[in-house]
DNA sequence: GCCGACGAGTTGTCAGACAACGTGGTAGCG
DNA sequence: CGCTACCACGTTGTCTGACAACTCGTCGGC
């Protein structure tokens, strides 16, 4: 597919790598747009179309006639709206990630699965189960649904650790963005026995379609997080910037 | 402050407009740059950064060579990455939005609340809370507090069922962006009695800090919203497109 | 009928210019 | 000495025009 991004994510991507590591701190001026042009030998109007990127992130700030300046942001635990497998969530609090009750097989979907992937009720799709344990602690319990044409039950035993979106980007399915649906609850029997909690345990589940950039529905999970393993996070814009709704 | 927002973000906002209105569907292409720069009588340059802006968001993608089209998207019930206020919650869902039990005072607020709001542990801070009803139902109970020089009990009485938002914009403190956490959670005795369900209860709960374009916190919030009543939802980008996290 | 080349249309990038705005310094005034 | 008004400079915002890179339908040759 798409082999080069084009330079101004590319440009985009160099900042806000910068920023990241700490070369340039929260309330920092970012070099001038025709400086930063200079030293990377492009034009101004790609500096500017990523600077654009980075501030609709909301990684920099603009000031018309002073500068741009990096924005005072904490760094995110997990963030929500950045799509990111269980494995690197675990890993990025510095724990190791691990896997225990992995059950692959064919089966047929619940209706909302059916529904989301948009098959036949009762058609068999693949369905991968996974119970998650950071530093061995049992602390969620995944379940990934894909229609078979897309990925089988041998696919997935065979990516083995790897990432599900890497196999389904080596078929050309390229994930671009998911929907996902928080809902609290309490562990059921099932739930408390595979997390090693007391049942009725607090749990945060978050139901997620994942789709295309055509609006493809690729892949459907279900994930229930103990409550006290995680800390889920979002960054909210607004209010008055954008977005109003309409009935 | 900024009176007038600039010419591409009126631009991303007509267009923005326009889709949501259902006037331009999913899989449709956008009108070329050229045909919208002419349109509007406006630059080229003003109208690709107004693309790029929405593209951002997630709600066009561009092909190169062919042409800018607009992405498959649900319409999210509640969508995380907006910050909108209760209020507008509840009537996005078609109810009617209430308050019931609102308290308003000047408070000694919890440590975690001085911290985010940089303010030394003990000092007092305006507070607002409020039990919020959807026809007449009782589906959250939510806490403001931010410092008493930005807003005083007294203001806070004064705006009635306007928006703390708008009251904050007034006095030239504009919320740029929040970070909401959120955590599942059981009602205790003071909640069910308030909320009039049993104890248990399942809850949501959203811590959030408000903070400015420069970083300076103006607003905290905790909001306890029961389960049933509402559907969290975030769009999450990626994976692969934006964000590595390095240790 | 099939396949390759062509061309119109579109997005991506470049270059240079001027306008709008903030900021700091400086000269003038009280 | 302190304060204010003004001005020059740097930065972002927008405009104009051009060309490169790419997509996709069409048309001609085989």
């Amino acid at each position: 597919m798409s082999g080069t991004p084009s330079l101004r994510h590319q440009l985009a991507r160099e900042l806000r790598t910068r920023i990241h590591a700490g070369e340039l701190a929260p309330g920092d001026k970012l070099p001038s747009e025709p400086e930063l042009a200079h030293v990377r030998s492009v034009s101004r109007s790609s500096v500017r179309a990523a600077i654009t990127l980075l501030e609709e992130e909301g990684v920099v700030a603009r000031r018309h006639g002073s500068g741009t300046y990096v924005t005072h942001r904490p760094a995110l635990p997990n963030d929500l709206s950045r799509n990111f497998g269980v494995s690197s969530l675990i890993s990025s609090t510095g724990l190791t990630p691990g896997t225990a009750e992995e059950t692959c097989e064919l089966v047929e979907p619940p209706p909302w699965v059916a529904l989301a992937l948009e098959v036949p009720a009762g058609t068999p799709v693949t369905s991968l189960r996974r119970v998650r344990t950071a530093d061995g602690r049992r602390v969620a319990i995944t379940t990934d649904w894909c229609r078979s044409e897309h990925l089988s039950p041998e696919d997935l035993v065979a990516i083995g650790d790897g990432s599900i979106y890497a196999a389904l980007s080596a078929r050309v399915l390229v994930v671009h963005h998911g929907v996902a649906t928080l809902t609290p609850g309490n562990a059921d029997a099932d739930a408390a026995r595979r997390l090693d909690v007391a049942r009725g345990a607090l749990l945060l589940t978050i139901d997620q379609i994942d789709t295309t950039a055509d609006g493809v529905p690729v892949l459907v999970s279900r994930e229930h997080h103990l409550a006290d393993a995680f800390a889920f996070t979002v960054v909210r814009h607004g209010p008055g910037a954008a977005t109003e709704v309409q009935p």
